[in-house]
RNA sequence: GGCGGCGUAGCCAAGUGGCAAGGCAGCGGACUGCAAAUCCGUUAUUCACCGGUUCAAAUCCGGUCGCCGCCUCCA
């Protein structure tokens, strides 16, 4: 089954081929770096990190390009309310990004380019737009892009550009040629971070960065853009707009947007107050329940974000962790496996494909995995056997292939289920100390002094200790092996 | 007003023409000293509502109701 990818553009599921045969070219709007990125963000680049994963694994070689947006109005406030440089807010808060990412396992996209950096390349396509004229420049040193000129405007967003500008929201400014014509380069106050241009002092738009870097790496046309859904109008409509008509070329094969987060069924703003920052989620989630949180529903659907929906992921993962110990706790073995439950794992592989497949269904996906992870439990139920052993070993290696693919089930199993005891920083966000169990040593001793109370038949005593280490948050498991223990979730 | 989306069990969520995945929670059973974990079974004759097309619809078409997003900086 072909890969199928849903085009913004054209508002249906395509089959994907890409522009050079086992290449894919891929943009990604990035931060703009005044704050602290939130779990929207998170969701975006988590879903997007997805998406590079099935990508590669289907054998493509991937350039993903994320940009930075290091100059903008936002920043310049930032930095005044902070009594900073603007360059060290947007320093300040590309780490800080650079730090969440790392913490979600999102990969490294190969470039991510920052505005600042390609002052000369913007300049060089706005002075493109100008002399094809779809630009001009006032005498204050502005210079906005002519939608008039450009008669696909509106092609992208499927809006009309009469309605637009009949629109009561849009703000008449008597300079501009057309209402809905937009700022390629602004012209700087004295004060503001500036750069020489043709116009005078200034620094870009927000729109032309997007397009000047993705075409300087990804060339003029490339195949996939992506980001969030609210950047459909007019963020991408004005890239669009602004790329092609300075190539004459089209720019993005497909147009991919991933659905907001919500809280209570409305969207996050920091106006309405519910608002979380991915730093403050990982205080008390682990980077692995939060993705699987963010993976549970379709990437362009909006997903409502709770403190239950995070505690279901959670659990979940727990239950993929615990059939993970099991698979990978069997003896090695070299017989063949049973070809019943070969095929249990061969389907749960060919379900977990077919989802990604399927627009990047990790919904579906996730499906799968669990699937494997009762195959695995059944057959870790079975006799002790090589062929057992073998068909565990299949288990476990697909469970870490899969699960990698969605970047979880990549910790150890048993230092998973036991992770909030005694260690601090499972998380890699020192904060997490604050959740630190009991001192594992001590829990051993406990359930070594508990073993010995049942061999006694004193099962009150047994069952005291567990009582006592129930109410710490660990979770005692007698197996055939002995007792084993886990932090409850 | 324009454009787009959503409404599937107690909760979350796949499924876009052929007997309704999966997770969480619940219930019954197996296992256990009792539990936990796990397994087995069970939990929607039904997919917001009303009509229509079809041998066949959650899935297609028309309408109704409800919710949400974009149209303004925004992942």
């Amino acid at each position: 089954m072909p890969l199928t990818i849903y085009n913004s553009r054209t508002r249906r599921k395509e089959p994907f081929t890409p522009i050079h045969p086992g290449e894919v070219r891929m943009y990604v709007c990035g931060v703009t770096v005044y704050d602290d990125a939130h779990i929207g963000h998170a969701r975006c680049y988590v879903a997007f990190d997805a998406i590079h994963r099935h990508l590669l694994a289907r054998d493509y070689r991937v350039t993903y390009a994320r940009n930075f947006t290091d100059i903008d109005d936002k920043i310049i406030r930032r930095a005044a309310e902070l009594n900073l440089a603007w360059d060290e807010v947007a320093r300040r808060y590309m780490d800080s990004f650079g730090a969440d990412m790392a913490a979600l396992g999102v990969l490294p996209p190969t470039i991510e380019p920052r505005a600042t950096e390609h002052i000369p390349e913007i300049i060089a396509q706005v002075q493109d737009l100008v002399r094809r004229g779809h630009a001009y420049a006032l005498d204050n040193g502005d210079v906005y892009f002519a939608v008039r000129s450009f008669p696909a405007y509106g092609g992208l967003s499927g809006r009309d550009l009469e309605d637009m500008m009949a629109g009561a929201r849009v703000e008449v400014d008597n300079r501009k040629q057309s209402p809905m014509d937009f700022a390629l380069w602004k012209s700087s106050k004295p004060g503001e971070p500036a750069w020489d241009s043709p116009w005078g002092p200034g620094r870009p738009g927000w729109h032309i960065e997007c397009s000047a870097m993705s075409q300087k790496y990804l060339g003029a046309t490339f195949d996939i853009h992506g980001g969030g859904k609210d950047l459909l109008f007019p963020h991408h409509e004005n890239e669009m707009a602004q790329a092609e008509a300075a190539t004459g070329q089209p720019f993005v094969r497909y147009w991919v947007h991933n659905g907001f987060v919500q809280i209570n069924s409305e969207k996050m703003s920091k106006s309405l107050g519910n608002f979380f920052t991915i730093k403050d989620i990982l205080k008390t989630t682990r980077p692995e329940g939060l993705r699987l949180f963010l993976l549970s529903k379709h990437y362009r659907s909006p997903l409502d974000f709770s403190e239950t929906a995070i505690k279901d992921a959670a659990a979940g993962l727990e239950r993929l962790y615990t059939a993970l110990l099991a698979a990978e706790q069997a003896a090695d073995s070299d017989a063949a496996p049973v070809p019943a439950w070969l095929k249990e794992i061969e389907q749960a592989n060919a379900d977990f494909e077919q989802g990604m497949d399927d627009d990047f269904n990790t919904a579906g996906a996730i499906g799968a995995l669990f699937g494997l992870a009762r195959t695995t439990n059944r057959l870790a139920g079975e006799a002790p056997s090589p062929a057992r052993d073998a068909g565990l070993k299949l288990c476990a290696g697909k469970l870490r292939e899969l699960g990698g693919r969605l970047g979880i089930l990549k910790e150890d199993p048993q230092q998973f289920l036991q992770g909030q005891a005694g260690q601090a920083g499972q998380t890699g966000q020192g904060e997490a100390a604050a959740a630190q169990g009991p001192d594992p040593a001590w829990i051993e001793a406990q359930i070594a002094a508990r073993q010995a109370a049942r061999k006694a038949k004193n099962f009150a005593e047994a069952d005291r200790i567990r009582n006592e280490l129930t109410g710490l948050g660990v979770l005692l498991e007698d197996g055939p092996q002995g007792t084993r223990w886990r932090m409850k979730g």
